[in-house]
DNA sequence: CATGAATGAGAATTCATTCAT
DNA sequence: GATGAATGAATTCTCATTCAT
């Protein structure tokens, strides 16, 4: 339920080379996109020499892939577990907008790369593999047609539309706050409780809407 | 409450050669991004020379701003236009969500080029006007505020975080009909009725959420 | 019999920029080798601007292969057009001899290009089409195996031999020139008596060999 | 008058590391050209680190004069030997033919890299000492010479057309049957056996010629 | 207005060479 | 000695922009 903040410990004490080209050039694509970065401006964000990337690396767009690859696939294993669990599907729900708010929070660039970069590019879309978005939206989707079944959720509702507009609220609330429209700086904890704020108040949206304002009193 | 579908008709019968490029420079960046795309591609999608694009627009990032200032500036009247209106929160919360999907299905390479390339560069966000996404959240916010000081939606949701799962719901809601996630193809209305349907839907989750699976029933 | 000794003029008064940079190529490449050839000495040699090349040819292996393509095929026409005359096989090799040496003479460039780079990269032995060196091989067999049916040629020597001997005299005997150990300045008619000399002493010694000292007196 | 088939026992048992790198260098080179040929792919052919061959030589050139410098001295002191007998023009020359054929077959790739790309750098032709072929011209030139003075051989022929006739003719025999045009494959003597027939027919058609066809019979 | 050839700065990629381990 | 990571200059290739026709 937790993605790793840093990767560059993963394979012990020495800093993988490999693993620190990926982190720069995420960050470094999120910032400028993909077509708008220079090997160069990677090399200078990893602090190495220009050629060394093409040790690692056979060209630009193989970083791009395994951005994906790493990434994604250790995300989609953490929501994975999620809907696997057997408890009801308003706590999975709720696990699942903190998994992806504090991923959105510890690692921003992140998702951006994920999300506007990859889905441009068609190659990663290989036929019989469901590309990322698909795959994000099949999980969620799993859980809200499992609640449904259960008498937990509605069932009047398309429960398609139902995930995306869980999703989407997640992901809009987070790019607001990165394009500084909300302020999150509340503490000393790094956001961690405003996150978790956030994600019950999407989930009481989610769940018993916003409406019917007599309730608010 | 309309977009119109296609721009070459404003200025007289005579397709205007601005226009076509301007079109064929969205649907070209839409599909590779600014800086992926080549001047060339631009002039080949618009049916020209390339030389000839130079004769209307002095150079690529022009273009982008021309593009931002002509169809933003429309989408953002017609939204002022319903948060003015004099009818309940939740009349005008569906008409914005009518106009969002009616944009996105007429135009879904607008609302990308808009959304996911102006945003990265910061030339846009001069001082003093607020960019893109912030205007949006802003009428959308003085709605969702309107409503609960009306008592017509609840008050203990912030409404900022409301907003942003409004938006951001429907924002997924198109991007994965875009993607081919759900399919529209109803009738021969061009998905006009679906995407009422899907508005209804966001509405009444976000209104009523989906909890409580005894209402199901 | 004769090969053009410029090519600009073929498409008219214009001097076409496709061949102009497919002649300064030639000379560099005969100079360097393709791989210690630039683009940018092309460039300079075709006294055009650098990225000019690009707008004529995708890249630098396409432009080897125009080359090949271009020249080879007309040296190989020639040849054809000898070998199926009705003279005497006797005759028939001194013109190939004058063809090739012809060639050599007025474009030695070519022919180390068309020799060295292209017999180096397999690439251009498509199955099915011969290879250079084979499809030349294969016209001077031809008329040697023709001229031994006949009874003009010896039958007890191996045709494929005599005819690698044949052309492998001509193409040393033309190598040692370029490389300065003979010298063929005579008179101004620019070395063609000379070579029509090597031409004819070539085809004495493949016709009636060195030996026998006495027939020297 | 033999080339000795492996290089690596010359020093000893002990394979030695200059001598590893140096037949694996040839070979590549005779692949892909000097210029086309990376460090790394020497080292990779020899089996060996590439940052090791830094260790033996200096640099990428030195490999290439190393391997003139090593086995086209051999070549020649075999070559002047031969030269220097005291027997007939013919059995001299036969003796020629039949060293430099079986050098082309036991290592085409020498002739090759020799032949061709240190012709090509002009830094090996350092003044004072004839480039190779120079050299290789002069020996038969002075065989030659020498059988017409005797009468041996027939005077009425320039001796330095007739030379390089006669090593042209080895030489492209030879290069057909690398590329393939002819077969060798006669026992399992290596080919040896043809090749001398080979050198034999060459010696014959410089010697009789191949004219006046009533002899054939 | 239109066209597309021409230019050259800039970015991707290669690879000889050095160097720490 | 041996290894392969690290460096950066050299080169290929791209493409925005200009310009002659």
């Amino acid at each position: 339920m937790t993605v790793p903040e840093t990767t560059e410990t993963r394979r012990g004490t020495r800093p993988d080379k490999r693993e620190l080209i990926l982190d720069a050039a995420i960050r470094v694509f999120a910032r400028n996109g993909y077509h708008g970065s220079r090997i160069s401006d990677i090399a200078r964000e990893a602090g190495i020499a220009y050629g060394l990337v093409y040790h690692y690396y056979k060209n630009k767009e193989e970083i791009l892939r395994s951005i994906f690859e790493q990434r994604w696939s250790g995300f989609l294993e953490a929501l994975e577990g999620i809907a696997a669990e057997e408890t009801p599907a308003q706590e999975r729900l709720l696990s699942v907008a903190a998994l992806i708010l504090n991923a959105y929070r510890a690692r921003p660039e992140w998702v951006k790369v994920l999300v506007i970069e990859i889905q441009r590019s068609a190659r990663f879309a290989e036929p019989g593999q469901l590309d990322a978005f698909a795959q994000l939206f099949d999980v969620v989707g799993r859980i809200v047609r499992d609640g449904q079944e259960r008498g937990e959720l509605r069932r009047d509702i398309d429960a398609n539309i139902a995930c995306t507009i869980f999703v989407g609220g997640l992901e809009l609330a987070i790019t607001s706050l990165v394009l500084g429209v909300a302020e999150a700086d509340e503490g000393d904890d790094g956001g961690r409780a405003y996150y978790m704020r956030v994600a019950r108040t999407v989930l009481d949206v989610f769940l018993h809407g916003i409406g019917e304002g007599e309730r608010g009193e």
